[in-house]
RNA sequence: GGGGACGUGGCGGAACCGGUAGACGCAGCGGACUUAAAAUCCGUUGGCCGCAAGGCCGUGAGGGUUCGAGUCCCUCCGUCCCCACCA
């Protein structure tokens, strides 16, 4: 009996797969088309397990759509652009694109490694030229829509590292990697238009129905539609203008309207604050309040009286103070509100600290108008409008539609829908991102660079020593002449967010050789992705930008859907504990030994006998190492044993914890596989009836396979290989192989089946017990198993038979049989006869095939 | 402050539609093989009572609906995630 040595095994087959280029995609026209993607790797330099978790999810889907007759398009490239490579740069003096390569290049070999049913013919990475000089050719043509613009926006400036942030590149108000206190700065940016498409985005959502709802319901808080008034309040006095427009989803509380607050950055503000010191002072100092959530809980409302008064729109006797707030937003809604302080806990707040009217105009039900008062806590609820002249008696629903039809008639204002949805700022101050190809010309303005001077590339040599855009200091690349009257002009110095090149890359994976951006053909005959797999923290940004940039090239005529990902699936992280040395020192898990001790566990530095502190088990980070590789799983145990283990100790969405014992198993459930196909033969049980065995084996063969495609189905990959686990106990248990042709047949079958149903998880394994069966071709070109519904059924039932709910008994019964079948079995039974003696059964439920409960009185 | 998810053995988890709670794995315990250990194999393992047959309890806590609740409803406790001066 040869042991399975997968160091061997293991990269026959993957030659094996590449020789015959098994895994190229669009190789069978009469076949449906099925695209299983995972969100491409940032090139860290390192795979770890985590990376094979994912990787090994989708190749599950790759692998069994295949053997279901699906022409699959499983392609894998590189979101290479980003900050780690201009970091590497100034750290170490290296080329950004040397440093990704070489990233790539070990990478590639780590991910190859895996096994996974990649087409790697397809492969790219973003920064690569022919990607990202199609990607200018798209900006341009997203201009050309009116989808790309420049203004003047309020961005995150980290004053150290000379940049704009992303927001989620702020962390505690604090930049990420520099940790400088961000400022907020006027800076010309551009933008795409996305909330051109917010309702559009938000009503694709509704079609999602192979999305996570959570995902689903954080896109759609994320674009907060909400419906409300927008109205015009007109200033008193001079210097009027054309007054303050405010928005409000409260417009049956304009009655109890005490004030009018403005944003700092609203244009009104700073015009004030250009003939007035103290407005400007106070300005300025909003500005320097942080954004941090922590900051935000805590921070005091400020407010600067301009001594401006409006009208009430809907009372003109009455005049409002027009104040300055910091908790005004210049980019929701019109910067400007109106403040009711009885019904809005700010503004409450607000109006306490500088001693502004609080006028209550909903009355609680079952509360006195006399007696009702409005104290440290604004009333939300629901009540009738009271103070509020021709909208008294309303209920808040009437009140906002009657507010908004009299503010409509008045002429001063109309219903509107806001989204807090904001759009994208894609500038970014760097030298390793997709040059924005523009040309600033002093003479004709902004100039798009003519499509035969496309692609704008990326100079070599660039300076990263120094913080600030690299791209800006470079001696020469920014000059050029101008394409339109050939004076000087600069290029465009901000590259593009990493996100806009994660945002069309799956459509370029359909035809990655089109001279055009996307190959329409191609991308019409494979989009949309079938199942998309990655991680939670995409929920938001990556997916709704894609969603974005789908829409916006469908209608340019480049794509033919609007959502680029029909089913989404995001996967839970691998995580490991960590270990730490008495001084706060991490120490990697390779170092160390743990042993049990008592109830608990000790962990020790195994070369010394340190002892060590066992800390959560987290995310795998380097600067906690407990980082794990696959590949040196893959020295020990082969990488099927971690391809198993990580798929099956916990369900796919949710973490799952490594450990070294978890592996074991795995090994232990291939060998165990592998032994059955090793040693077809002995083991013979000669008093068991053989033509029942065979019968037994083949209801286990078929159940499993059920089981198993169901499990996959359902992404509950972790329940997949239990039910493999069962199956396999099954097959050891080996009732006779040695005589009746039924009984052999039946194992063989088995076998068959075994083999199948553990390619999409265990690859390499898969394919050597294939061989070993005789089969001429590869597993992965064979078709998924089926099954007879009936022969997985068994054809007797074990019925639990409950008395008031508590099990007392069971009974056999045929499968199918019927309500009176199962009643006289159940009263004619002489154990639960005895059971019931004294007792009257007054009502007997039966479900059929699964359960009977007896109620008695 | 708003929104959402989840609480099941020593551990990871299973139970898909309300129908035998704890599948499968890990760890533990007992045994076989071995001079011994490792590996492997077999058995066993929710708690309590009992020699046993068997009984009682049990899915964060409390209540409800139902013949029947881990699953549905209400209240509370705890953990995690997302958003957030969003008008």
């Amino acid at each position: 009996m040869a042991r399975y040595d997968p160091k061997v095994v293991e990269p026959k087959w993957r030659a094996a797969w590449a020789e015959a280029e098994v895994f190229r995609a669009g190789t069978a026209p009469d076949r449906p088309k099925y695209y299983a993607l995972e969100m491409f790797p940032y090139p860290s330099g390192r795979l770890h397990v985590g990376h094979a978790r994912n990787y090994a999810m989708g190749d599950v889907i790759a692998r069994f759509k295949r053997a279901r007759g699906f022409d699959v398009l499983h392609p894998m490239g590189w979101d290479a652009f980003g900050l780690p490579a201009e970091n590497a740069a100034a750290e170490h003096g290296v080329e950004p694109l040397a440093w990704t390569r070489d990233n790539i290049a070990v990478m590639r070999e780590e991910l190859k490694r895996l096994g996974l049913a990649i087409d790697w013919s397809r492969e790219f990475a973003t920064c690569d030229l022919e990607y990202y000089g199609r990607q200018q050719a798209l900006f341009l043509t997203l201009w050309k829509r009116g989808l790309a613009y420049r203004k003047e926006g309020v961005v995150n400036w980290d004053p150290v590292d000379m940049t704009v942030l992303a927001n989620e590149q702020v962390i505690d108000g604090r930049g990420w990697r520099s940790g400088a206190a961000v400022e907020r700065r006027k800076l010309t940016q551009w933008f795409f238009r996305i909330t051109d498409y917010a309702d559009d985005l938000l009503e694709g959502l509704k079609t999602l129905d192979r999305w996570p709802d959570r995902v689903r319901l954080m896109q759609e808080n994320w674009i907060g539609k909400s419906r409300g008034l927008r109205l015009t309040f007109a200033l008193a006095g001079d210097g009027g203008g054309e007054g303050v427009s405010v928005y409000t989803t409260r417009p049956d509380t304009l009655f109890g309207a005490s004030f009018l607050a403005i944003a700092p950055d609203h244009p009104l503000a700073e015009r004030l604050a250009a003939g007035d010191g103290g407005v400007a002072a106070f300005i300025a100092r909003c500005r320097a309040g942080g954004t941090s959530a922590a900051e935000i809980e805590t921070a005091e409302k400020l407010g600067f009286d301009t001594g401006l008064k409006v009208f009430h729109p809907l009372d003109t006797n009455k005049k409002l103070p027009v104040w300055i707030a910091n908790f005004v937003l210049m980019d929701y809604g019109t910067g400007a509100i109106f403040g009711c302080p009885a019904h809005d806990q700010r503004d409450l707040d607000f109006a306490r600290k500088y001693d502004l009217p609080v006028l209550p105009v909903v009355l609680p039900p079952g509360e006195n108008p006399a007696a009702f008062h409005v104290k440290q806590e604004a009333y939300l609820g629901p009540g009738r409008l009271y103070n509020s002249g021709f909208m008294d008696g309303l209920d808040v629903e009437a009140g906002k539609a009657a507010a908004i039809a009299r503010v409509e008639a008045a002429g001063r204002g109309e219903g509107a829908t806001v989204y807090r949805l904001r759009d994208w700022g894609v500038s970014r101050q760097r030298g390793w991102g997709c040059p924005i190809p523009v040309i600033h010309c002093g003479a004709c303005g902004l100039v798009p660079v003519p499509e035969a001077d496309l692609p704008v590339r990326l100079p070599e040599g660039l300076d990263f020593s120094q913080p600030g855009n690299p791209l800006a200091r470079h001696s020469g690349w920014k000059h050029v002449r101008c394409p339109n009257c050939s004076g000087p002009a600069e290029r465009e110095t901000d590259t593009l967010d990493t996100f806009v090149d994660s945002s069309w890359y799956f459509a370029r994976f359909t035809d990655p050789w089109a001279r055009e951006p996307i190959g329409k053909t191609a991308a019409g005959a494979w989009l949309p992705v079938d199942q998309y797999i990655g991680g939670i923290e995409h929920a938001v940004l990556h997916l709704l930008y894609a969603r974005f940039m789908t829409r916006a090239l469908k209608d340019e005529g480049l794509l033919t859907v609007a959502e680029p990902f029909a089913g989404l699936f995001t996967q839970g992280m691998v995580t490991h504990e960590t270990y730490r040395r008495q001084n706060g020192e991490w120490v990697e898990p390779s170092a160390v030994e743990v042993q049990p001790e008592g109830a608990t566990r000790r962990a020790v530095i195994a070369a010394t006998g340190e002892p060590l502190i066992i800390g959560d088990s987290e995310k795998m980070s380097k600067s906690k190492r407990n980082v794990i590789a696959p590949a040196a799983i893959a020295d020990l145990y082969g990488i099927d044993a971690a391809r198993l283990f990580v798929l099956s100790d916990s369900p796919p969405d949710r973490d799952v914890q490594w450990t070294s014992a978890g592996v074991e198993g795995a090994w232990r459930l291939i060998n165990r596989i592998w032994a059955e196909f090793d040693a077809p033969a002995p083991g013979i049980d000669v008093s068991e009836d053989q033509v029942g065995a065979a019968a037994e084996l083949r209801r286990a063969t078929h159940r499993a396979i059920k089981a198993v495609t169901e499990a996959i189905e359902g992404f509950r990959f972790n329940s997949a290989v239990a039910r493999l686990y069962e199956f396999v106990a099954t097959l050891r248990r080996r009732p006779a192989d040695r005589a009746g042709p039924g009984l052999l047949a039946a194992r063989r079958e088995g076998l068959s089946a075994l083999a199948r149903l553990v390619a999409p998880f265990a690859p390499h394994l898969a394919e050597e017990c294939w061989a070993r069966l005789g089969e001429p071709d590869m597993i992965a070109r064979a078709p998924w198993p089926d099954y007879d519904p009936a022969l997985a059924e068994s054809d007797e039932k074990l019925l639990p038979v409950q008395i008031n709910g508590k099990r007392r008994g069971e009974v056999r019964a045929p499968a199918g049989a019927s309500d009176d079948e199962v009643r006289r079995l159940v009263l004619g039974d002489p154990d639960l006869g005895r059971r019931l003696e004294g007792l009257t059964v007054r009502k007997m439920i039966v479900v059929q095939d699964r359960i009977v409960n007896l109620v008695t009185g």
